[in-house]
RNA sequence: GACCGUGUAGCUCAAUCGGUAGAGCAACUGACUUUUAAUCAGUAGGUCGUGGGUUCAAGUCCCACCGCGGUCACCA
């Protein structure tokens, strides 16, 4: 390659993306592998950071080394290149003294965010910077994304969740609190192992009933077994089966759960949770574990006391204060409930204080309300409120010492609850009992309570031994320690609304053109008058409104309104049928020459404006709307009858007509797929 | 679901009372060469979320819709 070319501008184009394709062919015209199978490196950036990090301004070494990592940073036409690699940033130096010409061409085609490889010696420069003074560079990924602005980074939260690859790369807060999230659960399998002895296990995340913990659940489908599956909402049930089974003394899983509820900045539909069971525990203990745990989470991840979290300061050190649920209420509102025996009495007292309650609440539920609306908050420091309402909790064993509160205890930080902990029911005469009021509850609309878990009680009756238990939010730590906060920001991949099609820019117009354009595949010759008909002066146009989910439903509208069409409205338009016949003389009625499109609108209100226009033009449309699917002819008619406006709710609209009329009122629907 | 906020170039953001849509970074062309968000000169890049409306004139005002965020509600 002569100097000349060396030097010819690597490319042209204004659109970063073409830029780079131009570049990325650059790359092969010089002999290189625009991505490359392997590269042999030798060192990584953070760790030559620290092996260095006495080496003085100013000094070269003879150390080689051979590095590889994304370019974060081009100055002066690639002379200084950032590279970063997981484990942190090198600066490359690229200079004529110690490149040959056919190394420093290759600087041309590179471009921020690519991965390279590059290998030289190690120096400082004058100015401080630790650098691969680089004899030598090599494309290995080039990368076609331009990345986010330099400074500012990306800031669209929205993106960060949805391209989270993109966030990691720019943003050094997220790698810090998504690798945090990972030390952090590697410290708790550690602990539990280790200090507790605990076994971990897997159960299944498939459930034929609903358990464990009160919630809505996800409903999905296994299509061999032609049955429904619930996604677990907790694990708890199946872990204990294995306390019965005399497992192991100890199992925990760390668990993912999913539930079918509001979707908070400290709620994500699935989220990661322990549980942990340890025969002849009881709630007591694990109250110990969850000081245990996460002060060893403290010390092993963070080496620290103190963490800053939502405006508050936390110290997880020491011994936590433990106190029963009614004591803090009491001490918050003056409201002792151990002195009142009747709900009604305890609903009286809840509403003197502005706590709002269900008109039947039992005893226990009105502690709960004047307990998360005047306390919870409040407990900002490590805290386990103890001796909860049985009220409230279906699925504890009730206090050795009064049969109105249980043995279960929640741990508090920071206003939040943390972790959750049991002495274990296992009387399973108790718990039969306990799930025939959760059904009794199901019934009654509560669709997050229990199922009825009859094998459970059957491995109960085969004897579960005394034994505590104990849960903990992972997702809620990791932002307390990380100080985050959003529980977004913990996780990997939240959970997002998925982006619909139809934000794309812009009409379908070409779409819609293309199924057009697409004729009927054959046309029988037996058929008579099909010669005479013009495929493309006229059309059918089918309108869904996109906000009908229900599948069944939107082909129930399509179809009958369809059927109306033909039916009648479109008779007079000079609708024709035509027999298709097959080899066998079969006859096959169809009108399929009239090519048929399938649009969808936005909301009822749309549907309305294409149908205004359409009848404006003397196109012949059936209606269907949401008062059609609804009892009887005579019911449909009075309940339109009733309606005026928009307060008529299109399901679907069929049109036959003119196509270039059709066109000009459709042409801005998109296609639905 | 309700309320508030928000949506402008690939990215981060401007645009006064309604009056020719701008800047920085990224990109491209060139200059320079021990830089640290390199610098300098130039070029290109826009469906102002979508659709209506008011107006001589709309990024700006009004309405509807869509997306996102926040708060609340729901929810351990």
């Amino acid at each position: 390659m002569t100097d000349t070319q060396a030097k010819q501008p690597a490319a042209t184009a204004t659109n970063p993306f073409e830029a780079r394709k131009v570049k990325l062919k650059g790359v092969i015209a010089q002999g290189g592998n625009p991505y490359a199978y392997t590269f042999a490196r030798d060192a990584r950036a953070g760790d030559l950071q620290a092996k260095y990090a006495d080496l003085a301004p100013g000094t070269e070494t003879q150390d080689t080394v051979t590095v590889a990592g994304r370019i974060m940073a081009f100055r002066n036409d690639g002379m200084f290149i950032d590279l970063m690699d997981p484990s942190g940033k090198v600066q490359v130096f690229c200079h004529k003294d110690t490149m040959p010409e056919s190394e420093l061409a290759k600087l041309g085609n590179f471009d921020l965010g690519d991965i390279i490889g590059a290998k030289g010696t190690i120096r400082r420069t004058p100015r401080g910077e630790l650098s691969v003074r680089a004899s030598m560079v090599e494309m290995l990924t080039k990368s076609l994304q331009p990345l986010p602005e330099k400074y500012h980074g990306l800031t669209d939260i929205e993106q960060r969740y949805r391209q989270r690859y993109v966030d990691l790369i720019v943003n050094e807060e997220s790698r810090e609190t998504l690798r945090k999230r990972s030390e952090i659960v590697a410290a708790i399998r550690t602990y539990l192992q280790n200090t507790w002895g605990g076994v971990e296990v897997e159960t299944p995340m498939l459930h034929p009933l609903v358990g464990g913990a009160a919630a809505k659940p996800f409903i999905t489908h296994h299509n061999t077994l032609d049955s429904n599956f619930y996604l677990r909402i907790a694990p708890e049930l199946y872990l204990k089966r294995l306390i019965v089974g005399g497992f192991a003394d100890c199992v925990f899983e760390i668990n993912r759960n999913f539930r079918n509820e509001g979707i908070s900045p400290r709620h994500n539909p699935e989220f990661t949770m322990v549980e942990l069971y340890k025969t002849f525990t009881d709630v007591s203990d694990m109250m110990d574990l969850t000081e245990g745990l996460v002060q060893y989470v403290a010390k092993t991840v963070f080496n620290k006391d103190e963490f800053v979290s939502g405006g508050h300061t936390v110290n997880v050190t020491g011994k936590w204060a433990r106190k029963p649920m009614c004591e803090l209420v009491k001490d918050a509102t003056g409201i002792d409930f151990m002195a009142i025996t009747d709900a009604g009495e305890a609903r009286a007292a809840v509403k003197k204080i502005g706590v709002h309650v269900e008109p039947n609440a039992k005893w226990g539920e009105c502690v709960a309300a004047v307990f998360e609306e005047k306390v919870e908050e409040t407990l900002v420091q490590p805290t386990h409120v103890t001796e909860f309402p049985l009220d409230i909790s279906p699925l504890a064993k009730p206090h050795r010492n009064n049969p109105r509160l249980t043995e279960r205890s929640e741990s508090f930080m920071r206003g939040w609850e943390i972790a959750n902990m049991f002495t274990e029911l296992n009387d399973p005469a108790d718990q039969r009992a306990r799930f025939e009021e959760q059904v009794k509850a199901r019934e009654a609309g509560n669709d997050e309570a229990a199922m009825y878990d009859e094998d459970y009680v059957t491995a109960l009756e085969y004897g579960l031994p005394p034994t505590g238990g104990w849960g903990m939010g992972v997702d809620r730590l990791c932002i307390i320690l990380t100080g985050s906060a959003n529980i977004r920001d913990v996780i990997n991949f939240p959970t997002l609304k998925p982006i619909k099609k139809a934000e794309e820019r812009g009409s379908n117009y070409e779409n819609a053109s293309r199924s057009f354009a697409a004729k009927p595949a054959s046309v029988p010759a037996a058929s008579a008058d099909w010669q005479t008909l013009d495929e493309t002066a006229k059309r059918f146009i089918i309108v869904i409104n996109e906000k009908e989910e229900n599948m069944g439903r939107v082909l129930n509208a399509a179809g009958h309104a369809m059927a109306g069409l033909a039916g009648s409205a479109a008779q007079g338009e000079g609708l024709s049928f035509i027999n298709y016949e097959d080899a066998d003389k079969g006859v096959h009625p169809s009108i399929s020459h009239y090519p048929v499109i399938v649009l969808k609108a936005k909301n009822s209100n749309q549907i309305a404006k294409v149908r205004a226009e359409a009848v404006a033009g003397g196109i012949a449309c059936v209606d269907f709307t949401d008062d059609m699917t609804i009892g009887k002819t005579k019911e449909q008619l009075e309940s339109l009858a009733g309606k005026s406006g928009e307060a008529v709710q299109y399901i679907a609209l069929a049109l036959f007509g003119d196509t270039m009329k059709l066109r000009g009122i459709t042409g801005k629907l998109s296609l639905y797929k």
